[in-house]
DNA sequence: CTATATACCTATTGACTTAATAGGAATATA
DNA sequence: TATATTCCTATTAAGTCAATAGGTATATAG
């Protein structure tokens, strides 16, 4: 299940791309918005900032602002840069060690299946598409 | 992600599928073939006979055994018996309360698509079928 | 009848994760 | 120079996960 860290992290994507483009907001006025505590959303933009998806400034006048179009952010590289694990089975992570059971394992090409399932589910929504989804209904 | 529980269960009724049919076949055994710890086993079969998805039998000559053909077992009700939870966010469990944000929500449609996905998907393969895969490949 | 093999039950543990908080350092701008 | 902000490191309480431990109830085999 999707955590609070990657769910969160959505709702500040969804916040930064309605704001103004181009211009910082500050994290106190996303998380009023939001109604999430400011030092728990900390922790969690700063990692989108490390990942490089939003730019941080600092001082007086800073804040967060997106550095592509909303339509250029999909959902799972988002929810993955927050932590989440988008991968149904511990054996598919890429550093995952070599399974000996593989070779006649029943279930592992279900869970490859499943796993291209949801990566193309979420890889394929942009940041946009919610927010024209949500616009429409 | 599909913690061991959910996997171990899905180890634990193919082989019993895969063995001779109404048979007591004793956790010992089936441990053994799997490379599980036994005890570790029972907390997770327990579950799976309080559900009724099988059926055991005490004393000497006892063991575990399917109560239904595999074709009607699907890895969704096993997954979910062996407490595994398919679904992608908490608001959307049955049990959940009420979301004051849900009707400006921009994420909810999203989570229900995939939801469903997810358990269309689950559902939609029985044990039989992943025992025909693994012949086949 | 008795030994034995089995399921069934309750509890405990250590490691890890999650959600959140705390206090302060660095840095821009007004 | 005061102030608003990001950025950094650490801590905590509660919960989950994976596994183990020791025992009780019960059926069968001999």
């Amino acid at each position: 299940m999707i955590s609070t860290k990657g769910r969160y992290a959505l709702r500040l994507m969804i916040d930064l791309a309605t704001q103004e483009p181009d211009t910082y907001i500050p994290l106190k006025d996303i998380s009023k918005r939001q109604g999430i505590s400011e030092k728990y959303m900390e922790n969690i933009i700063k990692e989108l900032v490390r990942q490089k998806l939003i730019k941080g400034l600092r001082g007086k006048g800073g804040g967060y602002k997106l550095l592509k179009p909303a339509s250029e952010y999909s959902v799972g590289e988002i929810l993955t840069a927050a932590g989440e694990q988008l991968t149904p089975v511990a054996c598919l992570l890429p550093d995952a060690e070599i399974c000996e059971r593989e070779h006649s394992c029943p279930t592992i090409a279900m869970w490859r299946k499943f796993d291209k399932i949801s990566h193309d589910f979420f890889y394929g929504i942009t940041l946009a598409e919610l927010l024209s989804d949500k616009r429409q209904g």
